[in-house]
DNA sequence: AGCACGCCGACT
DNA sequence: GTCGGCGTGCTC
């Protein structure tokens, strides 16, 4: 009887925190379970042990001798991650093209670094003192006492046993010490005792001094005894002389910094204790609390650290009987009403899922938007029994890695953050919720840009649970899921339309289009400004939107038409008057403004394009007397006196939509609407029509009039929004658009960017991609380009773009392969579903 | 990502 | 001669 040949054990497959793909490693030696997907495990890289991320696993392979991993930290029943989201996030990796390790290393904040005490010994048997003069022996010692690359020379030799032990989270605290534990040494003290009674006669002086300390003393020094007694210090000294007093040695009693101590508890550090004390009283530098520290008064101890404070959840009411009539579908979406009724509407489904014990994940694409779903959601965890936690790149280290512990715990079943909480651990999750689908902030901009709504519905779709999108406003690519609508919040809209021609007749065919803006008044029409005024009359408050910050987009010499460029990227220097500094938006360059064009020598500059700064500057001429806030990238005012009401006009750009909406907002205005349009992008009016929605439900309850200045007043993203249109009359048309022209959700898109640092390299590898995907059978419709970047030049480098339109993910799966087939003269870098700019 | 390696032009 | 810029390859 033959026994089967037991199967070559399979390979693991692991991700390290870098942009490489996922690595083979052999299970630790003496594993016998199933490969422990989705737990972190420990590794031998590059000479040292890291931490990575195992996501399954490979075939053997014959020649390659893999390196064994050395630990597993977490057990397979409470992995760090889900199976099935490791399998979500891998799919959508693998599909993109992109590294395994570079999502991970977006997705994962927390848990790369592992804190464990980490022991190590020779196996038994073995004379390590071959490899070095310091190497391990037969006794568990400490890791860190050898080099890392000493250890994994051994370790690769199968000569070295290891331990990891977790290590408990303690901090070091400052402790009143027992007074019996005070050294004697520190309590020592020598008093001048009276000694009656006294051996030899005294001078009436020195009788009187003789009978002060026998009644008041002991003193501690003569000269404290002679001045509390009223007599020189020649006295005193001859009373110590004739035997009348005697120094004896007793216990000092315990300084008041000391008693402070003991009373208020362990202090973290010198100078809170010396601050704490000093509050109550008790005067103490820190200097001298270091004294009493070294004397031995007090001791530094480890403590447990208690757990980091985390956002508390904000109270909801609750009516149990309100209806669920949200769909159940693998993915909906709900849209319209404005931010509290959405989160209302959703309630009853969240609600009911944690009351099954089961999870929902929220995810937001910015800090606002997150801030206003802890607001509405964070509440309903405490009527299901369980706890909501907050998962982004606001909390500190401590605060994240308790997080994923209390979700992996199972004690957190509501999970509301951004990027960072798409993979957290939460047992058995039942929902995905994406916030705000379509807006550019859920693209990571880094790393492995990744579209986290992508990501999101591969998570949902592995787990076999739906995916949810709620916003203001559906993007093209969730129109057609099925759905729920509330009516949009009341929108009323002011148009000025540039482009018109005035009102009253003019004087020839042409003079209207000519005077045009002039006309109308620029950059606040006189409509506007007539608004704005009855603002500060009223004593009300309003908010203006610039297209961009700084003072102008460019600067144009009057004589030729120069405009002043950036060094490093082809676009014109943004002018800021504050600094009197020209800036490239795009890489940061800056330089000062120069006295004279470059080209003519004229020495008057004529300023295009308005910016916050500019409009900041036409509003404080338009209204004197009236606060202005300037809220952009470069300048925050404190909005505190808006807040309380007080009568004012904001300044800024987008950053604006971050801020909670002041409580007397009557108006607020776009100051140049086109600048939203005239991007080379097919997304651009879907971005204007969500700003418009977004800008319409800002005020919680009111609905400040909405002034649009623009160039195209008939655009249908503004004017579905003028004449009180449904939620979805516009997405749906843009839908419907995106079909005919072949653009998503009707496709799937990918960026192929080609950069070298000379345009001509650059240029040649991208016709090479292309010839390439041109070879592996793409066709003309799905192969667009290459061409060179609409900035041809960022940074110093020539970027080129080769933009993939594919009928579905798996045929672009299929065409960015042919990246993969062989190496490029230029860098390659691939962007599934690009955002901005096309 | 880092980091080592190797190639080529600019200098003591 | 060699110093240092920069492109290329590798991490199991």
């Amino acid at each position: 009887m033959t026994a089967a040949p037991a199967p070559a054990p399979r390979p693991w497959l692991v991700v390290v925190n870098l942009p490489v793909p996922a690595q083979d490693f052999s299970a630790p030696h003496g594993w016998t379970g199933e490969t422990p997907v989705g737990c972190r495990v420990l590794i031998p890289w590059r000479g040292e042990l890291v931490v990575g991320l195992v996501v399954g696993e490979t075939e053997p392979r014959g020649a390659y001798r893999l390196r064994e991993a050395v630990h597993v930290l977490d057990t397979p029943i409470c992995p760090w991650v889900l199976p099935a989201t490791v399998a979500g996030v891998c799919a959508w990796a693998s599909d993109a093209h992109i590294p395994a390790g570079l999502i991970w290393g977006d997705l994962l904040g927390v848990g790369w670094t592992a804190d464990s005490i980490h022991t190590v010994r020779a196996v038994e048997g073995a004379d390590l003192s071959a490899f070095a003069r310091k190497a391990p022996t037969a006794l568990w010692t400490d890791a860190g006492a050898f080099h890392p690359a000493l250890l994994d020379a051994v370790r690769e030799q199968g000569l070295l046993e290891e331990r990891f032990d977790p290590r408990p989270r303690t901090k070091t605290v400052i402790r009143a010490r027992e007074l019996a534990g005070v050294p004697a040494a520190a309590r020592a003290m020598t008093a001048l005792h009276a000694v009656i009674p006294a051996p030899a006669p005294l001078t009436p002086r020195q009788t009187h001094a003789h009978a002060w300390l026998s009644d008041y003393g002991p003193h501690d020094t003569l000269s404290g005894w002679a001045k509390a007694a009223g007599v020189s210090g020649s006295v005193v000294n001859g009373v110590l002389n004739a035997g009348g007093a005697q120094y004896v040695a007793e216990l000092a009693p315990p300084p008041p910094a000391w008693q402070w101590l003991n009373e208020a508890g362990p202090q973290d550090t010198l100078s809170g204790w010396a601050s704490g004390a000093s509050a109550d009283g008790v005067s103490l530098s820190p200097t001298a609390a270091g004294t009493l520290l070294a004397r031995g008064w007090a001791d530094t101890v480890q403590v447990l650290a208690p757990p980091p404070a985390l956002p508390e959840a904000v109270p909801t009411e609750v009516n149990g009987d309100l209806p669920d009539r949200l769909p159940e579908a693998p993915l909906w979406r709900l849209h319209g009403g404005r931010a509290a009724s959405r989160f209302r509407t959703l309630a009853p489904r969240i609600l009911r899922l944690l009351g099954q014990g089961r999870g929902v994940l929220v995810l937001a694409p910015d800090h606002a938007t997150l801030r206003r779903a802890w607001e509405g959601l964070s509440g309903l965890a405490a009527h299901a029994g369980t706890r909501a936690v907050q998962l982004s790149g606001q909390l500190n280290d401590i605060q994240r890695a308790h997080t994923w512990e209390l979700i992996r715990g199972g004690e957190a079943r509501l999970v509301i953050g951004s990027s960072h909480a798409l993979a957290a651990p939460l047992q058995d999750p039942a929902l995905i919720v994406v916030l705000e689908e379509g807006s550019d902030a859920h693209k990571l901009l880094s790393g492995s840009r990744a579209f986290i709504p992508d990501i999101a519905a591969r998570v949902a779709a592995a787990h076999d649970i739906p995916l949810a999108a709620l916003g203001a406003t559906p993007a093209a690519e969730s129109v057609p899921w099925p759905g729920a609508v509330l009516p949009p919040p009341r929108a009323r809209v002011h148009i000025v339309d540039y482009a018109a021609p005035p009102e009253q007749p003019t004087l020839g065919p042409l003079s209207g289009a000519h005077l045009g803006m002039g006309d109308l008044g620029y950059p606040i029409s006189h409509d506007l400004a007539r608004l704005l005024r009855q603002v500060q009359e009223r004593g009300r408050q309003a908010a203006l939107l610039a297209p961009r910050r700084g003072y102008s987009a460019l600067l144009r010499c009057p004589n030729c038409e120069h405009t002043p460029q950036c060094r490093n990227c082809d676009v014109p220097l943004r002018f800021h008057q504050a600094t009197r500094q020209m800036t490239c938006h795009q890489c940061g360059y800056h330089e000062s403004m120069p006295d004279r064009c470059d080209n003519c020598g004229e020495q008057m500059w004529k300023a295009r394009g308005p910016g916050t700064e500019w409009i900041a500057q036409e509003v404080g001429k338009l209204l004197p007397g009236m606060p202005i806030y300037r809220m952009d990238r470069d300048r925050q005012d404190p909005l505190a006196p808006l807040y309380a009401g007080e009568p004012g006009v904001m300044v800024g750009t987008q950053l604006l939509l971050s801020h909670d909406a002041p409580p007397n907002l009557a108006l607020i205005a776009i100051t140049l609407a086109d600048t939203w349009l005239n991007v080379s992008d097919f997304r651009a009016s879907e971005r204007y029509h969500r700003l418009l929605r977004q800008l319409s439900e800002w005020h919680p309850a009111r609905a400040p009039l909405l002034v649009v200045q623009t160039f195209q007043a008939d655009h249908p993203a503004l004017t579905v929004l003028a004449a009180g249109r449904d939620t979805l009359a516009y997405p749906a048309a843009e839908e419907r658009a995106r079909k005919d022209l072949g653009y998503p959700p009707h496709a799937r898109l990918a960026q192929v960017e080609i950069t070298a640092r000379e345009a001509l390299r650059a240029q040649t590898a991208a016709q090479e991609v292309a010839e390439a995907l041109y070879a592996a059978g793409a066709t003309a419709q799905e192969v667009l380009g290459p061409a060179p970047s609409p900035v041809a030049r960022l940074r110093g480098v020539y970027p080129y773009h080769l933009f993939l339109r594919a009928r579905n993910d798996a045929r672009l799966s299929e065409l960015l392969k042919v990246l993969d087939t062989r190496t490029w003269k230029a860098r390659v870098r691939v962007d599934v579903n690009p955002r901005g700019g096309m």
